[in-house]
RNA sequence: GGGCGAUUAGCUCAGUUGGCUAGAGCAUCUGCCUUACAAGCAGGGGGUCAUAGGUUCGAGUCCUAUAUCGCCCACCA
């Protein structure tokens, strides 16, 4: 018997054990297709918020889903806790910084923290009810992630698609790493846009350039001028004379040169933005790299040596000003490239880095994204968008210490990289030798190792690989080629999922995976999205489980559509509850009936419970094409609809059948009963994707032919109702405003009804005659008088009986 | 500045390829203890579908422009 209220905690507690006892979520090889599921490592340096909870929800829906159609589910949960996210937390946590701690001691520390946040993440997720197989779980970085990662970076040198140089970088000198374009934000901030003067050699004759980084002065190599720029072209082929500074650069033309910006007249510094970097190699100009790692002005710079960017800024300033070549400053508010880590303006740095080659390939990525279905479909668009417009090569090197190694030494004497063999990975350059005793360029038999770590999108990039356990003795590589479907928010389409598509590509040359599920973001007002950096997620998901459940927050999860942002809404939970206590309450109707039920093949069926089940069918079919589109929400609110109908109108009719068999006969109370009995199994399943809790409880108590309702099948009814669906509905129309009359006059629609007057096309009187036991029963009418219509139908005269009424 | 999306009732949102009077929940108002459920049921009020044009027999839905908001990207050297 189910209790007469539910109690969530208590059941939620007792269910989620018993699917880890019996393994009901266990991934095992067998005949069944296999639906995989390549989800996103959530980063353990902060906390779960409410907006992880609406989109990892929606991707488990869609598990649960695959699931009950028949697939074998290969959904395995991953942590993120590479790279620097998780050496800040560290360095929070031990209020020091990394270089203080020591390289071991710290990668020691990293491990320990980011375990104790999986164990807690794990602990929320499975609360929410995530069917996942615990056991293949993976972190991106433990010795077997390494080594896939070690090895895909073995196989692209191989194949020729990753190579060393010494390049450009973006640089944090905040972070002291490379970071990729990726990793920017931009952001505003206030500077001043200072007009300097500057003479020709030849004619001495005086040109402005505008500025907003006149450090940069030391670190000119050229100056630019465009060609069609009237006022200026004759300036071309001549010398500038740097003020201050007193060095002598070349005058060169470029039509990148913007007219009408600045004064039009252009300094071009190793480096100070892109365009620097395009022109240093577009005309193979002389590198002047004047900042130290920590960003600071390096020593041989004469006067600014030793300043820090900003200090050497102010004092150039200074000094330009007291020579008398500041023309005028203008107060300008601007945006800069900051890191999105820490925040500070990034500069450009060159070295010694590893990088995979993206711009030779670009067509490649593009058809890739092609044979991807994009869910929703304009998401394509984004990836696209940022394939047509990346400018560089993918640089995968970090100067940090928790991370993926290269599995890289260098010869001491000719630089010479020596990689590791595939078969001793993973391999830690630091604590490992090359198992070569010399270099096989220059017979030198010292190494250097590699220091550097790898990006964190290098590691995250081979989720894939990682899943089907690449080149391991017993993989899944020929399962997960492609996986089924990848599910993210939009912000990373342009790393995660671009990323991943640039390494399938190089390791199998083909997609990565069949599909792309797009989740939209939680907003916490109009406007204003949730995130971690923000702090401005004000409701715990822990505190929500308890407050109203998980299935309750799963209702909230699974509301609005795909791709598109939700504010959160306390409401949308209230309207939750409601319905999962309405379930209930209708499967203890259901069970109360059921109590001398026996299931056995019946096709007599009333001609209201042929419009139930028709209806059903006809719903399903949508909800199921929804669910196969991805779309949870929708599907959710299909299901939703037709189950109050079922109760507020199917339920109301068949109840005076099921509860007096004298009355209205044996079978017609037995196809009532068969139609509750079906009909709730296959909402219970149905609903089962959004809510496994209350639908096991209900299940184990009222059917329980399998272990676990999860692991039932849907199969959708097969009947030829339509003209009782649409008959029906109009049946319900007539009811509907008959009740409509009894509260209008205040009354119990316990009421009777002394005389009903209806007009009936021939169809609706056939039909009602069929039903006339319920549809009077319904009512409480005790005389209904039908006429013939050509119309459908007219209500001519509800008379109550008010007398029964007391 | 570019790409993509959003704008529907006081609030939160549905509205498949254009097609009857634009829907739901919450809130509000009125009634009803009805042999599952008062955490319920029945009913009412409330909308120029952001704005302006256009296509069409017909537009919330398609096209163009504008405004506001969101995500991403690029930017004054």
């Amino acid at each position: 018997m189910l209790d007469k209220k539910y109690n969530a905690q208590e059941k939620e507690n007792k269910w989620l054990e018993y699917w880890q006892k019996n393994k009901i979520y266990e991934f095992k090889r067998d005949q069944r297709k296999v639906f995989s599921i390549d989800t996103p490592p959530p980063t353990v340096s902060g906390n779960i918020h409410i907006g992880h909870i609406f989109s990892y929800s929606q991707t488990e829906m869609i598990a649960r889903y695959k699931r009950l159609r028949g697939y074998n589910i290969f959904y395995p949960f991953g942590f993120d806790d590479n790279g620097l996210p998780s050496e800040r937390l560290v360095e929070k946590e031990q209020g020091k910084k990394a270089a203080l701690i020591g390289r071991e001691e710290f990668s020691k520390l990293c491990y320990k923290t980011t375990d104790k946040y999986e164990a807690s993440f794990q602990e929320l997720f499975s609360k929410m009810g995530v069917s996942t197989d615990w056991n293949i779980h993976y972190k991106t970085v433990s010795p077997s992630t390494i080594k896939i990662s070690q090895l895909s970076f073995l196989d692209l040198i191989e194949k020729g698609h990753c190579y060393h140089k010494e390049s450009p970088a973006l640089w944090c000198n905040e972070c002291l790493t490379s970071i990729a374009q990726a990793e920017l934000e931009t952001k505003k901030i206030k500077t001043t846009f200072n007009y300097v003067n500057f003479k020709t050699v030849e004619t001495n004759e005086e040109f402005t350039i505008a500025t907003t980084r006149p450090e940069l002065l030391p670190a000119i190599v050229c100056v630019f001028v465009n060609p069609n720029d009237e006022k200026h072209n004759h300036l071309i082929g001549k010398t500038a004379l740097i003020p201050v500074i007193n060095v002598e650069v070349p005058i060169m033309a470029d039509d990148k040169v913007a007219i009408d910006k600045g004064t039009g007249i252009v300094m071009c510094c190793t480096f100070g933005d892109q365009t620097d970097i395009e022109w240093w190699k577009k005309y193979n100009l002389p590198l002047k790299y004047i900042f130290t790692d920590d960003g600071k002005i390096i020593d041989s710079v004469p006067n600014y040596g030793g300043l820090k960017i900003k200090e050497a800024r102010k004092k150039i300033l200074e000094d330009l000003n007291d020579g008398g070549y500041i023309v005028k400053v203008e107060e300008l508010e601007h945006e800069v490239q900051t890191h999105e880590r820490c925040g500070k303006e990034v500069e450009y740095s060159i070295m010694n880095q590893w990088f995979i080659d993206i711009m030779n390939h670009k067509d490649d990525f593009l058809k890739i994204g092609d044979e991807i279905k994009w869910h929703p479909e304009h998401m394509k668009s984004r990836y696209v968008e940022w394939v047509n417009n990346i400018a560089w090569d993918w640089c995968i090197s970090r100067q940090r210490y928790f991370g993926v190694p290269f599995p890289v030494w260098y010869c001491k004497e000719c630089k010479e990289a020596i990689f590791a063999d595939v078969k001793d990975l993973p391999v830690n350059p630091l604590v490992d030798k090359p198992k070569i005793a010399k270099c096989p360029k220059c017979g030198c038999s010292t190494f250097i190792p590699e220091t550097d770590v790898m990006d964190t999108w290098a590691t995250s990039s081979v989720t894939p690989l990682i899943n089907m356990r690449y080149k391991e003795k017993d993989n899944y590589e020929d399962l997960l080629k492609p996986m089924s479907l990848r599910t993210n928010a939009s912000e990373i389409i342009r790393t995660w999922d671009f990323y991943t598509i640039v390494k399938s590509f190089y390791h199998f040359n083909k997609r990565p995976w069949d599909n792309v599920m797009i989740s939209g973001f939680v907003m916490a007002n109009k406007g204003e999205k949730i995130s971690k950096s923000k702090g401005n997620s004000n409701v715990e998901p822990l505190d929500l489980i308890n407050k109203y459940s998980a299935d309750v927050i799963r209702y909230w999860a699974g509301s609005g559509r795909l791709g598109t942002d939700i504010v959160f809404s306390e409401e949308t939970l209230q309207r939750g509850r409601k319905l999962i206590n309405k379930l209930w309450n209708v499967s203890k109707f259901i069970e109360m009936h059921l109590a001398d039920y026996k299931d056995k093949e019946f096709d007599d069926f009333e001609y209201i419970d042929k419009w139930i089940l028709g209806s059903f069918q006809e719903m399903e079919k949508g909800f199921i094409k929804y669910l196969d589109d991805f779309e949870v929400g929708l599907a959710l609110n299909t299901l939703e609809k037709f189950f109050w109908n079922f109760c507020d109108n199917y339920i109301e009719i068949v109840k005076h059948r099921l509860y007096r068999p004298e009355e209205f006969g044996k079978t017609p109370r037995y196809s009532g009963q068969k139609t509750v009995y079906m009909i709730l199994y296959k909402l219970l399943q149905d609903f089962s994707i959004f809510f496994p809790f209350i639908t096991e409880e209900i299940y184990q108590e009222l059917y329980h032919e399998k272990k676990s309702i999860h692991i039932t099948l849907i199969k959708p009814f097969n009947y030829n109702f339509e003209k009782e669906i649409k008959i029906g509905d109009t049946i319900i129309d007539i009811i509907s405003q008959a009740r409509g009359e009894k509260t209008n006059n205040n009354v119990s629609l316990k009421t009777p009804i002394k005389n009903l007057n209806l007009s009936l096309n021939k169809e609706l009187e056939n039909a009602i005659n069929l039903a006339i036991k319920d549809f009077k029963a319904t009512l409480f009418i005790e005389n209904l008088n039908i006429k013939s219509t050509e119309k459908e139908y007219s209500i001519d005269k509800i008379e109550l009986n008010l007398d029964s009424n007391n």
